[in-house]
DNA sequence: CCGTATCCTCCTCGATACTG
DNA sequence: CAGTATCGAGGAGGATACGG
């Protein structure tokens, strides 16, 4: 069963890879998931292929260095491809591999669980200054 | 129904609070939540209370200086709490609020997704750089 | 043991200017 | 339109030393 030995071959790798461990591989993932750019690219390619244009109106305030840094690094980690058509203009656009699909529901989770709980965090943020 | 209310207005506070623009507030909780040590912290501290040079141990690699500062970037948040027990030498605790338990599923989420897919991405990282 | 304070370095990131 | 190249400021973050 194909499925079954996709799910033992993550369970081996979760068992080898740990992210506690600063040498490890999968720390330094960890840490390029933890930017400030991928989770939100990552949603607005949510509903599928995006240009890098529209991607850039989506996500206000992106420089376009950091959107081209980013866009890149997702690409060399397989996360989403990047095709060009050739027109004149050009016509670049990107959309999600499986492997970013499968990250997708795990970053829009803390992009969502940031935008619900916001007014908690305030408050307690208020209560903390107040009383330091 | 008191689940029900606390439910709508998590609802409530994702339709005022839109990541993707930069101003709002929710996108600077975003880029808290997007840091090197905050979801090894709150990993760290998944099975209960845990004093400070323990979680030190735990999360290998984190300069004194780093872990201080996310742990109380994190108590200003509501997301933990420092409890002192005065004594000789002092003991600081460190455990997860109920807002912070609400955050553990989604972090953990992150740093299960980078243990169980590190092989994918460096086959991915291989490919794009023997092409590049 | 659990910090704080200081210094110093690197590197992220934005701004700007230029190309196919 | 979708980049690349370059520069420069600022902050992240480590090392070290010291304090309660």
């Amino acid at each position: 069963m194909a499925t079954a030995t996709a799910a033992q071959r993550r369970r081996k790798a979760r068992e080898e890879y740990d992210a506690f461990i600063a040498a490890c591989p999968s720390r330094q993932l960890l840490d390029r998931l933890a930017d400030k750019w991928v989770s939100l690219i990552l949603v607005a390619l949510a509903d599928g292929e995006q240009r890098y244009s529209e991607i850039a109106r989506t996500i206000a305030g992106v420089s376009q260095k950091m959107l081209t840094q980013t866009l890149r690094n997702l690409e060399r980690d397989g996360i989403l491809i990047r095709s060009i058509t050739p027109a004149v203009p050009v016509r670049v656009s990107y959309r999600l591999t499986p492997l970013g699909e499968s990250l997708l529901p795990v970053v829009r989770a803390v992009k969502y669980w940031a935008e619900e709980h916001m007014p908690e965090v305030q408050v307690a943020r208020r209560r903390y200054d107040a009383r330091h």
